[in-house]
RNA sequence: CCGGGUAUAGCGGAGCUGGUACCGCGCCACAUUUGGGAUGUGGAGAUCGUGCGUUCGAGUCGCACUACUCGGACCA
């Protein structure tokens, strides 16, 4: 392997070491650096250029959907965030607090916001007074901050990007619809923008957002086959519009409660492109949220012409939407080969004299390898139909390993059975809506239940672990 | 939060029974090179994670802290 050779830019082999090839692949991409604080971290541009990616796309389809885009304060104060009582309850332990005003001490503590449903509500208090008013439809970009006590490049930080969505509903469908609306979003989003096959489900009352009452998640699997929840879209009915006294006036000019919802994805989600998609020379990223697309490579660029000639192709890719970049450095050719693979740029444009003699360049494909000679005429249509291909193939191959490492079980010691056999995997078996049982599958199998499948094939069966008769399908799984 | 390991130049490492630090890669300059991580010559770069202590003297010994990492717990 070329990589080899060079000890310094050396990546644990995948199947070696998972976790190691992970961080050894952020650090090594120039994805992620790590600050002086635990668990917070530093987006370096190639990394946060993917966030961009993913932001500018999910932003449109929210405003296509009528969201519209907020920014809330960064504090919440104690006695706010103790409105709810679950909620509390939920985020206390990790919340992290500001308690001096410059040399003072505040006369309240501040929690730095872990999510902000609290923040929305008290000013949702202040503008919902009519049916006229909603739905209110809302969202903000932000960073919220988690006091995790282990913490992982994109999987888990202390502080993370994200976008929250938090909306009022007149009537409890319309919020309904709303949840299920954005799951189904979130779930698109990653299959055709991320080439990652989502499983859509529910999530069971121990699993679910603390004040909430349904949670609804699209579960990923990685190539380690750990589960990886990549978003989530909560139904609150109208507890929290109880607990924060708002209400609005019907048509019928009675009070009522509103209905709500809350979801959000974040920069988790990069760290699931990593983990689904890379391999033993780094990353491999999804064409439509990859930062550069193509990279033109010039060989032998000193010769004449040849560095005038690679400079159209870029301006001719860029010309055709395609994000492209230039490599007129002077390494060798063979070092930005391997660089560029490392980085997962989804196509190689090489370009050198014999290939302009020929009007021809040699374009490369990370995701197979595969080498093809395009004539110059043909250029970007190639290129646009290639980027498609390697999305399609990037997503196949994801499914692939979703449906070879997915089984099904009736008793809790064929599931311990597979998932020791398989090395991890998802397993469905029929459950009982017993927390007890729940508890009991991660005592006695070590898995977590991820969710239950928004398809349920409507058949009964046993509970694998107490045996009473039971129709709901659920999905258990080691998890990220 | 509990237990194990680690911290020396940008990266990876060496550094003995205490004496102010060495190697490879990378970096800079010049020359020759360029179709899978080029070669030569010259050069720069470190208060040894942080703090305190022992000592005439600490990268080395002791204590504390911080971060990373592997298990576990917790969390989503």
């Amino acid at each position: 392997m070329a990589q080899d050779k060079r000890q310094v830019d050396a990546i644990t082999a995948r199947d070696v070491d998972f976790a190691q090839w992970f961080t050894d692949v952020c650090k090594k991409a120039e994805l992620i650096d790590y600050s002086s604080i635990k668990g917070m971290f530093i987006y370096r541009p190639y990394g946060y250029a993917i966030w961009e990616n993913m932001q500018k796309e999910l932003d449109r389809q929210f405003k296509a959907t009528g969201h519209e885009n907020v920014a809330m304060p960064l504090l919440i104060p104690e006695s706010l965030l103790q409105k709810e009582k679950d909620h509390v309850e939920g985020f206390a332990p990790e919340c992290a607090w500001v308690t001096y005003g410059g040399a003072e001490k505040l006369e309240e503590r501040y929690c730095i916001r872990p999510t902000s449903e609290t923040l929305f509500c008290e000013h949702y208090k202040n503008i919902i007074h009519s049916h006229r008013d909603l739905p209110k439809l809302y969202n903000q970009w932000c960073s919220v901050l988690r006091w995790e006590k282990t913490s992982r490049p994109f999987l888990r930080h202390r502080e993370f990007l994200w976008q929250e969505g938090h909306t009022m509903h007149a009537t409890a469908e319309e919020a309904m619809d709303e949840t299920v609306r954005i799951l189904n979003l979130y779930a698109s989003f990653c299959e055709d923008y991320l080439a990652m096959p989502v499983t859509k489900g529910r999530k069971t009352d121990k699993e679910k957002f603390s004040g909430a009452e349904d949670t609804y998640c699209v579960e990923c699997m990685m190539y380690d086959r750990k589960a990886l929840q990549a978003g989530t879209s909560h139904y609150f009915g109208d507890g929290f519009a109880k607990a924060f006294d708002i209400s609005f006036t019907g048509t019928d000019n009675q009070p009522h409660y509103p209905h709500q919802t809350s979801w959000g994805v974040s920069t988790r989600l990069i760290g699931g492109i990593i983990m689904t998609h890379g391999d033993d020379n780094g990353l491999v990223l999804p064409p439509r949220v990859a930062p550069v697309q193509a990279v033109v490579i010039p060989v032998a660029q000193h010769k004449p012409g040849v560095l005038e000639a690679s400079q159209k192709l870029l301006e001719r890719l860029q010309a055709a939407g395609v994000r492209t970049k230039l490599d007129s450095s002077d390494k060798a050719p063979g070092w930005k080969f391997a660089e560029y693979e490392m980085r997962g740029v989804p196509l190689r444009v090489e370009l050198g004299p014999k290939d302009m003699e020929k009007e021809q360049c040699c374009i490369a494909r990370r995701d197979t390898g595969e080498k093809a000679f395009i004539p110059l005429a043909q250029l970007e249509s190639a290129v646009l139909r290639l980027l498609d291909e390697i999305h399609d193939n990037m997503y196949a191959m994801a499914k692939k390993n979703l449906d070879d490492n997915t089984f099904s079980a009736e008793t809790w010691e064929q599931v311990k059975e597979i998932i020791e056999r398989n090395k991890g995997g998802f397993v469905h078996t029929k459950w009982c809506g017993s927390r007890e049982c729940e508890l009991a599958m991660k005592e006695k199998v070590g898995v977590s239940s991820r969710c239950m499948p928004l398809e349920q094939p409507g058949t009964t069966g046993k509970c694998p672990v107490c045996g009473k008769e039971c129709a709901t399908d659920i999905i258990w799984g080691v998890a990220y």
